[in-house]
DNA sequence: TCTGGGGTCCTGACCCTG
DNA sequence: TCTGCAGGGTCAGGACCC
């Protein structure tokens, strides 16, 4: 989907089509989650800091994100494809791979049922979104990144919409490009390429195997040189499960105490747990992540001898992992995950799960009322301050905190 | 100039076990 | 009983993607 984000809040906010618009959160911590072409105009783009987004475009309108909003119409979109193909990957909300090999004879060659989804996607939704039509799913990315529009001289410009490219084409495709155009070369990576002399695909792909292992790893430097070659058999997966679910945000505040911290880790605990319920899961790894004042980022881990879905094991195993960190320099960031997933049917009971009433009890009465009665409907004790409780939950603002003042 | 949130995957160090 | 080794699991960090 192009801008997709941008594109659905122009969508249901009339006023702001042909307006610069920025999803994301302003302030000093706040980041660009999306930016309608009309704002990339002025530079803009994901990722990059509210702060410098403001001072580049400070007209632009800025719009907190919805993600249960987005996740809605992803259904949708999801639910269209569909319609072409049973074989659907999504990588995520607003991007999927088809695999359109054995709808040929009801539906047209690539490029025919690429011109359909647009158009059922215009028709249906009123979004935009541009289709790569190619024998491998990494070249049909780069083609989508190419038929996408771009930002000319003039302001935006409409693309190709759909982007052809054929088995025999894919190296005169695929060279030219950068070699940051490969999935996998990030900054670091590009840095290390460049120590190579490396600047586009085609170089890459003159390396030898040796140098390239020796200078990103044996894993990456394979890949990359395979992917430089063209070669990509990774096959369309539909409806991959989770390997690990988690919260994590970054406060308006620096913490230094631990006892504040234990609040929010209770807060973020509680989300994961019922987001695990939610999806019928239960992992056996807890994982706290800890970002400091100074942006030193730190990881610790547990791995419990049965997996957990409750947000007391949760918090319970994350906090162990928290009262061994010093906080005092300042803690701007806490997030909760768990890993190592299994269907919650496939949990190992304890001998604390033979005493009666359980927490599997407890936890699918407060389900239920959330369920009910939204999700700030009941929380945990500890949350209920005089401020009352506030639950974190996605769909939350995700892209930095609102307001500098509220904790 | 200041760097979000939700993920996946890879690597290396370390520990335990046979 | 001690030592060396290989393999697997765990833990922590880093890089990358959208």
């Amino acid at each position: 989907m192009d801008a997709f984000y941008a594109s659905v809040e122009q969508r249901r906010r009339p006023e702001l089509r042909g307006r610069p618009v920025i999803v994301g959160a302003p302030g000093a911590r706040g980041v660009v989650a999306a930016a309608s072409y009309e704002a990339r105009v002025f530079g803009i783009h994901s990722a990059m800091p509210s702060a410098r987004a403001q001072r580049l475009c400070p007209h632009a309108v800025f719009v907190p994100g919805d993600h249960d909003h987005y996740a809605e119409v992803s259904g949708h979109l999801m639910t269209i494809f569909a319609c072409f193909t049973p074989l659907v990957e999504a990588i995520s909300l607003d991007e999927a791979f088809l695999d359109v090999t054995g709808s040929r004879r009801l539906h047209g060659d690539g490029p025919t049922i690429g011109a359909a989804i647009r158009a059922a996607v215009l028709e249906q939704e009123r979004l935009v979104c541009s289709v790569g039509v190619a024998p491998s799913k990494f070249i049909a990315k780069l083609a989508s990144e190419a038929a996408k529009p771009r930002i000319g001289p003039r302001g935006p410009e409409a693309g190709l919409g759909v982007k052809v490219v054929e088995q025999a084409d894919v190296l005169a495709f695929l060279h030219p490009l950068p070699v940051q155009a490969l999935w996998g070369v990030g900054p670091k990576t590009l840095e290390k390429l460049h120590r190579l002399g490396v600047e586009t695909v085609a170089e890459l792909a003159t390396l030898d195997e040796r140098s390239a292992t020796a200078a990103l790893g044996a894993a990456s430097g394979t890949h990359l040189l395979r992917l430089a070659a063209g070669l990509d058999d990774r096959e369309v997966v539909p409806q991959q499960r989770a390997k690990s679910i988690g919260h994590e945000e970054t406060f308006a505040r620096d913490h230094h105490e631990l006892v504040s911290l234990q609040h929010e880790l209770v807060r973020l605990g509680d989300a994961v747990a019922a987001r695990l319920r939610g999806a019928g899961m239960a992992g056996r790894t807890v994982t706290i992540k800890v970002r400091f004042h100074d942006f030193r980022t730190i990881t610790r881990s547990v791995t419990l001898a049965s997996a957990v879905d409750t947000g007391p094991d949760v918090v319970r195993a994350a906090r162990d992992l928290l009262d061994r960190i010093d906080p005092s320099p300042g803690v701007r960031l806490l997030g909760v995950h768990v890993s190592q997933l299994a269907d919650d049917r496939a949990r190992q009971l304890t001998l604390d799960d033979v005493d009666a009433p359980s927490w599997d009890d407890a936890t699918g009465a407060i389900d239920a009322i959330r369920a009910r009665y939204g999700a700030d409907a009941i929380g945990p004790a500890s949350l209920a301050e005089a401020t009352g409780i506030r639950l974190k939950r996605r769909g939350d603002q995700q892209w930095g905190p609102t307001d500098l003042t509220s904790r």
